[in-house]
DNA sequence: GTCTATAGCTGGATAGAC
DNA sequence: GTCTATCCAGCTATAGAC
């Protein structure tokens, strides 16, 4: 007998809500339109979340969650090659914002329409960049990676991997064309390696 | 005799609406405080521009149209090596980002919010991209220069360059540390170059 | 928990005097 | 060209029935 999994309606929101941030923007987006696409009422929305702003932060923790949950499997991997947990590294990332295209849009825009507190934001980042920070560090140490100036190299690489994911979500057919691929990870590894 | 220079209207309008564009993004910015901010009354807003998605394009286009101004300048370089004039187009682009940080954070806005016809951003794009296209592709003939689709290397230097450009505007004093600088450069030739 | 109805406000845009 | 005054649509959030 099949289990039925119900989606509760907070669940809903919050799926119709990434969607539609990612579509029109975040402060375009009004709670009457993300409780019509969750097929909810208006009022639902405010019974779950006190305000549309707290409903935006439950969504941008929830996903950056997700997002940690995705790349901390890169923990078991330390003794690899420098190189090589780079490149895992880059492909879980990648492959995250792949299948979950809206939430690394919702992602760019909510830097981009500073709609969090800056606490919140500058918290986030830390976790996220902690694991790039480590790789670095012992490629440095390893004589493997250049020594350029660690805050310039973190922007950098969380650049050019959200770059990637972005061109890879507008173009989906090149992901699965192994040119592409390796290409944008050799842009990413070469910027920083010091040989090869 | 000195020439007054008077500032129209719809000049301050422009840059009090670039300048809250930038603090507060585009959809959180009303018509009503560019007015108040420029110094100027809520209807004469609407006289110089049709609607506020005039006035987001007036600007764009404005801005467009000066930084290509101070980039064009490159041409008389031809008979430069590739890397130098690689150099060239990044200093120009960058101390441009320095020089009109708040144009530059608007770019990024207009992308992110995605406030812009399709067909605007394109052709922006193509222009602002094309020296870059040349750069590469007689690098690529040279040999001196990766082999990369054109499409990803144009979307990861365009992304290196913006990145590096914020970089600098959050972190000014780092402009002036020969260190990063240059560092920020070398990760930009490096993802592309072939040998050093 | 979920709904309907609506309050209360803000935003883009217009009209018309000067 | 610039201003003041104002319209009206659409938004966030609340109240209260079920």
């Amino acid at each position: 007998m099949a289990v039925i999994q119900t989606i509760s309606k907070r669940e809903k929101l919050l799926h119709s809500a990434l969607v539609l941030f990612g579509e029109n923007g975040i402060h375009n987006t009004s709670t009457a339109s993300i409780a019509k696409h969750a097929g909810v009422a208006n009022g639902t929305l405010f019974h779950h979340f006190d305000s549309k702003q707290t409903l935006i932060e439950a969504l941008y923790i929830s996903i950056k969650h997700d997002l940690s949950q995705c790349i901390l499997l890169t923990r078991d991997t330390q003794a690899l090659p420098i190189k090589e947990q780079a490149k895992l590294l880059w492909d879980l990332s990648i492959d995250w914002g792949i299948k979950n295209p809206s939430s690394l849009i919702f992602c760019q825009k909510v830097s981009a329409e500073n709609v969090l507190p800056l606490s919140l934001r500058l918290a986030a980042m830390k976790q996220e960049l902690s694991i790039l920070e480590t790789i670095i560090t012992t490629g440095q140490t390893q004589g493997v990676v250049a020594n350029y100036p660690m805050d310039l190299m973190l922007e950098q690489c969380k650049s050019q991997i959200i770059t990637s994911g972005l061109f890879f979500i507008n173009n989906s057919l090149l992901y699965s064309d192994n040119v592409y691929k390796q290409s944008a990870f050799d842009m990413f590894w070469r910027a920083i390696a010091i040989n090869d």
